[in-house]
RNA sequence: GCUGCCGUAGCUCAGUGGUAGAGCACUCCCUUGGUAAGGGAGAGGUCCUGAGUUCAAUCCUCAGCGGCAGCACCA
């Protein structure tokens, strides 16, 4: 007979019997927490409250509103809804219902697809599980008995299951009244306790084991919470993100538009062209300022180039190729409409002789790429089959490489930082199984790049999160991914830096060294947007369309209120047109109530009312997007305060230091 | 690409086996109105495309194209 010795939150110690379970833990402390206890923190790891507790372990009774029980109600939940779901429909095979963030999902296999229909009715099922309250048993059951029961109950997906469980590891089956899971668990002490606030939220396709090869499965999403509160607040969630949906914003500021004869590619309005250059025209300043010279590569180059790059052989399937469509057409080669730039940039590396003292030579190109997206993953503005990269090539010495890549570094988070991005976290991809080069160049890249890697980490002091990506390295090299997070939340990656030894040999590119001699020089892939159409759509999103006055494609609205100050309005715009700001006037026959409402839903930052008043004054009437209030100031006034928000930040910081060097 | 759903006016969406409707937007008229929709009239559609079933198809069936959600993919 052996003690074990418990710490609690409050750092207290007492001594209990070994094998002691949760429950009768929580009873020894009080009855009102152990009829809220559903579960328990073993040295911070869930278990059951029926487990024995068999070593000195620090303890923590969960109870219902505790954050760590909101994984098991999402849990408990999809167990439930296994049950309805197979209690509705005899014979579906049920396969795994993991928790994921704000809820659950569970994937069957039935041959009948499901109907919109059948989520109510089995919430409403559901609801009758969660009602009977039927207590949550753990059994385990030895390997063979599992896979047998399974077996003969046609759950095959669950027998593949039992195998995978690693030897050593018991097969656990849980029991809710009738009805059994194979699950790992925990769970809480019976179904009652997942309550009312969850809401199944959608079904979809899905592979067996993520295998696009293997079995396809119906999934359900279904989300849950501790109360209804929570519910309805995730919800509201829900839908104010759908009220920020880029595709819906770019309708309503008019800013581009897709059509059925261009799938995946973008119409761009003359002001969503405006922001998108004046996002490229802040591009060209950064990079010119740090070194870069601008090229242009030709939009598609005989296949040969891509065999050469290894983009043929890996990614045919996804490039788009062309020919001459005419029958008598005498050049009948194949030319491969370019997906990605770096072939051409190698081209112009290569042509005439580099010296040494040319590196690291950085070239840079706003590159028009197209790849041949599967249908599936077109995404608006986010995933699309024609875009824009800023993208840059650095040729350079092994020696330089790292300094390089800290340099790509700073500016990559200065440009982010100009866009209000400050939470970003960087990712080292290493080697994919697919991939081209020798093991010793992907050792010496990874070796150089994860040291980078803490580097980075280092000099932010902590700022900066790194992590990585085994085996999601491009083929020719591994790469750091720049994720951002935006203004609720999203993460995107968005930039990229990547080592490459391997490239630049294949193509046969060299310089000469100071000894004479012809070398290899390394390659640096990069992007800071990544995609232009993307990072546009982020920009989007993350500001639900209100853009900052820099980058607003249309700054100023001058409206009258009447007629008789039409005259003085016209004025007014070449006062804004004259201080470089981007301004109509809006002298329709309409209540200035009317006009507000309508430039306000077009999100113009600054609307710029004028009436008798203002004509005979010499000022306007400031409104700006988001508020309910104006100011009405001397238009001079007014003007000089809209041209100084108006500047990009970096001119303004170039401003700023020529300022101080006088 | 896979699974499911969807495709009707510029936008958002009703609707019917007998070739169509609303609100907003658009044009014109009245109105000159002080910060989120003033009133009236008008114009606007090959009901995604093709084939089939039917006396008759926007509606039913099949195929294609496109979109949405999720999965898979993302150099």
């Amino acid at each position: 007979m052996s003690e074990i010795s418990l710490s609690f939150p409050d750092g207290s110690k007492r001594s209990f019997k070994k094998g002691l379970t949760g429950r009768e833990l929580a009873a020894s402390i009080s009855k009102s927490l152990a009829k809220k206890a559903v579960a328990l923190s073993l040295d911070g790891r869930l278990a059951d409250l029926a487990d024995p507790i068999e070593a000195d372990a620090s303890v923590r009774i969960i109870t219902r509103t505790d954050p760590e029980a909101l994984e098991l109600i999402r849990h408990d939940c999809a167990h439930v809804m296994a049950e309805a779901v197979q209690g509705l429909w005899p014979g579906t095979q049920v396969t795994i219902g993991p928790v994921i963030e704000n809820g659950f999902f569970y994937d069957f296999a039935k041959d009948e697809p499901f109907h919109p229909d059948d989520l109510a009715r089995i919430e409403a099922r559901m609801h009758e599980i969660i009602k009977r309250d039927a207590p949550f048993t753990k059994e385990v059951w030895s390997r063979d008995e599992a896979k047998s029961f399974f077996r003969k109950k046609g759950e095959l997906f669950k027998v593949e299951l039992v195998d995978a469980i690693p030897e050593g590891e018991d097969v656990k089956i849980y029991k809710q009244g009738e009805w059994l899971d194979l699950c790992r668990g925990p769970h809480m002490t019976s179904t009652g306790q997942i309550g009312r606030a969850f809401k199944l939220t959608r079904f979809a396709g899905s592979y067996w084991r993520g295998d696009a090869q293997g079995a396809r499965l119906q999934r359900i999403y279904g989300t849950a919470w501790a109360s209804e509160g929570e519910l309805a607040t995730y919800l509201k969630q829900i839908e104010e993100a759908e009220k920020r949906d880029h595709r819906k914003l770019g309708r309503e500021m008019d800013l581009f538009h897709f059509q059925e004869e261009g799938p995946g590619v973008v119409f761009w309005h003359p002001k969503g062209w405006e922001l998108f250059q004046s996002l490229i025209n802040y591009m060209r300043r950064r990079q010119n300022a740090v070194g870069y010279r601008e090229v242009n590569g030709p939009q598609m180059l005989d296949k040969s180039l891509w065999e050469t790059s290894g983009h043929w052989e890996w990614f045919r399937e996804n490039m788009f190729a062309a020919q001459s469509a005419g029958d008598e057409a005498e050049d009948k080669r194949v030319f491969a409409i370019k997906p990605m730039n770096c072939p051409g940039h190698v081209q112009i590396f290569k042509h005439g002789l580099r010296s040494y003292r040319e590196l690291p030579y950085r070239i840079a190109e706003f590159g028009a790429v197209h790849r041949y997206e599967p249908s599936g993953a077109l995404h608006g503005l986010m995933r699309v089959r024609g875009f824009t990269q800023d993208d840059a090539h650095v040729f350079c010495t092994e020696e330089q490489l790292a300094d390089e890549c800290f340099k790509m570094n700073d500016l990559i988070l200065s440009i982010y930082h100009d866009f209000g991005f400050d939470q970003i976290v960087v990712k080292l991809s290493t080697r994919p199984d697919k991939r081209v080069g020798s093991d010793a160049a992907w050792d010496r890249a990874e070796e150089t790049m994860s040291q980078v890697l803490n580097q980075i980490a280092e000099r932010s002091g902590g700022k900066i999160k790194t992590g990585i990506n085994p085996g999601e390295g491009a083929f020719y090299g591994p790469k750091f991914e720049y994720v951002l997070r935006d203004a609720i939340g999203r993460d995107w990656q968005c930039g990229t830096i990547q080592v490459d030894f391997n490239l630049p040999e294949r193509f046969g590119a060299f310089y000469i060294d100071a000894d004479g001699e012809k070398k290899t020089p390394v390659m640096i892939h990069r992007a800071i947007f990544g995609s232009m159409e993307r990072f546009t759509g982020i920009l989007l999103e993350s500001t639900a369309g209100h853009l900052p006055l820099w980058l607003a494609p249309q700054q100023v609205m001058v409206c009258t209120i009447v007629s008789d100050a039409d005259a003085y309005a016209d004025s007014v715009l070449a006062v804004v047109h004259r201080a470089g700001l981007r301004a109509t006037v809006d002298l329709r026959n309409e209540k200035i109530n009317y006009k507000v409402r309508e430039h306000s839903l077009a999100k113009v930052p600054v609307l710029l009312v004028v009436g008798k008043r203002e004509a005979d004054e010499g000022t306007v009437s400031v409104r700006r997007l988001g508020s309910q209030q104006q100011q009405v100031m001397p238009l001079a006034e007014a003007i000089a305060a809209l041209a100084q928000e108006a500047e990009p930040p970096d001119l303004r910081r170039r401003r700023e230091l020529a300022a101080t060097a006088a």
